[in-house]
RNA sequence: GGAUCGGUAGUUCAGCUGGUUAGAAUGCCGCCCUGUCACGGCGGAGGUCGCGGGUUCGAGUCCCGUCCGGUCCGCCA
């Protein structure tokens, strides 16, 4: 028997009981007659005592031990003299009277505690021991929690969990696909799925109702902090369904995964238009964590001879409540200079400070009277002691600079609660969006989205301009500016999705080339359906308020996509690629 | 595809406008220590300053190239 309890249960009430325990070493101190080791393992730290004049073998073969040496230790549990109120163990220790090392180890290249000194390069590489840390494992431990209490609430509601296929079939819309050569159909591919979309899709046409996977996607993109070439999501559908009634499922979903992992009761969530998202805060996701809410100026500033507001197509501020007083010439002019940075890209700052005094400093006093700016203040909701932002220029462009702005302020005013969750659900996405580049529509979320009941004549028979105001039964789930889940209400019509690819772009032999299988079983009694995906690794991200899904993936890929550990992607075998038909025609990279 | 920051001891980093023998902390090794838990004390080992080239009397430092890593933009139906 290794051990009979493990290093993070015993407590004051063991007193005097015979244990064995097994675990790694953290680390041990020798004070010459004593020596103290802290024996660790997933469930906590206990403190092994050894004791030279009593058990002199067994304390010089302590005092050897090294960090991270695997070790089984038989002993009482004794009260100690001084205790350690940091360790939930701290009140006793194992006075060990027989021990075997397991096994040996090297010194680890970085420390195994709850603050690494490693950076992320040798983590990665060494996943093996950083996944040792307990606030990784406690990570890796939420995750687990958090699919189970999915599969709990979903079952509950009558979901069932099927699995879709990995080899599936490459389709160039949308995301980069991962290509998987079929050596049983020679110059033949399949594709890694994106997500199971059709797949989904078919199973309401089969009648299954309600399904759900958690499920991982690959998509054969750039990486971020928060994007992985391999991700999971939890990817649901059902029939019968409208908007309401998804959005009604899911937010239970939400509330309820929050209440058994975190113990934390989300209110209903707010919603709100794509419109007014953009309107309001220049995101589809805004962070609702803070104000600072746009206000539009177009009205009130143009016409005073000031050109840059004059040419602008949109005038727009919002007001950092307060600032006023510790807001400085030099910080402002920071500000300046940080959104007039190559990756923000804005031309210049405006502001109007209104000081605790009355009076007002700006960079536009020259075209506007302190009244007048006064009164635009108040108009945005401010007042003495607040400043006000204004960026001007081409609508869209301008509305993300100040979203950026309002985000960076939000740091530097530490304007974000640490524990506060804000959900939204952001509705009536556009249907499609205008590609300037490839003059052609793309579906903005997908293909198989269903416009609102009311657009649908208009879709039918629309110009060009009217295709563009066409809104989607689709929505997003935002949880602190973050991207948490999205979905639609699908085409479940043969005709209509048919004229969904015309749309976009398609002709009739690529549509049914693609997804002819899909319009197919469109034609054999589709009920109307809908569902929608969450973004696993990211819920457990925001939920543990980190920006980096990394830590929630046991084993994640780099920025360049590879697993270090394993050191993938590799270089295959001349004969694989034979056996593949498959020859390489390398562009000159450099590289080995 | 682009921008930007970084690469110096096992590790995390400092190293100024170029100037003796490249430092700190931590880790590691040795000795001492009976109540430590960030133990303490004394001593020690440890470096191709990512790589290649250039400028210079002299390069960790400046320039060019390259490789590796982080972050971001594009991209992510």
């Amino acid at each position: 028997m290794y051990r009979s309890v493990n290093c993070g249960e015993l407590r004051i009430s063991h007193l005097g009981q015979e244990v064995t325990l097994s675990g790694w070493i953290q680390k041990s101190r020798d004070l010459g007659g004593l020596t103290f080791s802290d024996l660790r393992d997933r469930y906590g730290i206990t403190q092994l005592v050894f004791n030279m004049e009593e058990n002199p073998e067994l304390c010089t073969l302590a005092r050897k031990l090294g960090r991270e040496f695997v070790v089984q230790a038989k002993g009482i549990v004794r009260e100690r003299s001084s205790k350690n109120p940091n360790r939930p163990t701290g009140d006793i220790e194992i006075e060990v009277s027989e021990m075997f090392v397991l096994n040996e180890s090297k010194v680890p290249p970085f420390t195994i505690e709850e603050d690494t000194d490693g950076g992320d390069d040798l983590r990665m590489k060494y996943r093996y021991l950083d996944l040792r840390r307990s606030n990784v494992q406690k990570n890796i431990i939420f995750r687990s929690k958090l699919a189970l209490e999915t599969r709990k609430y979903l079952d509950s509601q009558g979901f069932i969990e099927v699995e879709t296929p990995f080899l599936i079939k490459s389709t160039p819309e949308g995301a980069r696909d991962f290509i998987v050569p079929s050596r049983l159909n020679p110059g033949q591919f399949y594709a890694l799925p994106q997500s199971p979309q059709t797949f989904k899709q078919i199973l309401m046409v089969a009648g299954l109702d309600k399904y759900f996977q958690i499920v991982k996607c690959f998509r054969d993109e750039d990486l971020r902090a928060d994007r992985q070439p391999e991700f999971t999501q939890i990817d649901c559908e059902m029939s019968f369904v409208h908007i309401e009634d998804i959005l009604e499922t899911f937010e239970g979903l939400t509330k309820h995964l929050f209440k058994h992992t975190l113990n934390v009761i989300l209110p209903d969530f707010p919603r709100m238009s794509y419109d007014d998202a953009m309107k309001n805060y220049g995101s589809d996701k805004p962070d609702l964590r803070f104000g600072m809410a746009f206000h539009e100026l177009n009205d009130v500033a143009k016409g005073n001879g000031f050109s840059v507001f004059d040419q602008a197509e949109l005038i727009v501020g919002f007001c950092a409540e307060g600032i006023a007083e510790q807001y400085s010439n030099s910080n402002l002019k920071e500000l300046t200079e940080w959104v007039q940075r190559p990756q923000i890209g804005a031309k210049g700052l405006v502001y109007i400070k209104w000081n605790e005094d009355d009076s007002i400093k700006t960079t536009i006093g020259k075209f506007y009277s302190d009244d007048t700016l006064k009164q635009w203040m108040i108009s945005m909701g401010g007042k003495k002691g607040d400043v006000v932002f204004i960026l001007s220029g081409e609508l869209e462009k301008t509305r993300k600079q100040l979203s950026e702005l309002r985000l960076e302020l939000s740091k530097r005013l530490e304007l974000i609660k640490p524990g506060d969750f804000k959900p939204l659900w952001v509705i009536d996405f556009p249907l499609l969006e205008w590609d300037e580049d490839a003059q052609r529509f793309h579906a903005m979320h997908h293909p198989f989205t269903s416009p609102k009941k009311e657009d649908i004549s208009r879709m039918l028979t629309g110009d060009h301009e009217t295709m563009k105001s066409l809104r989607a039964d689709a929505y997003d789930l935002v949880i602190n500016g973050a991207e948490i889940g999205g979905g639609s209400i699908r085409i479940h019509d043969r005709e209509l999705q048919s004229k969904n690819f015309d749309l976009l772009g398609f002709t009739k032999e690529e549509a049914e080339y693609q997804f002819g299988f899909l319009m197919g079983a469109f034609e054999y009694g589709a009920p109307p359906h809908g569902g929608i995906a969450f973004g696993f690794d990211r819920l457990c991200a925001v939920m543990n308020g980190q920006s980096s899904i990394r830590d929630f993936i046991a084993f994640p890929k780099n920025n360049q996509g590879k697993d270090m550990m394993i050191d993938a992607p590799s270089l295959i075998h001349e004969e694989q690629l034979q056996e593949l038909n498959i020859a390489l025609h390398l562009k000159d990279t450099g590289h080995k």
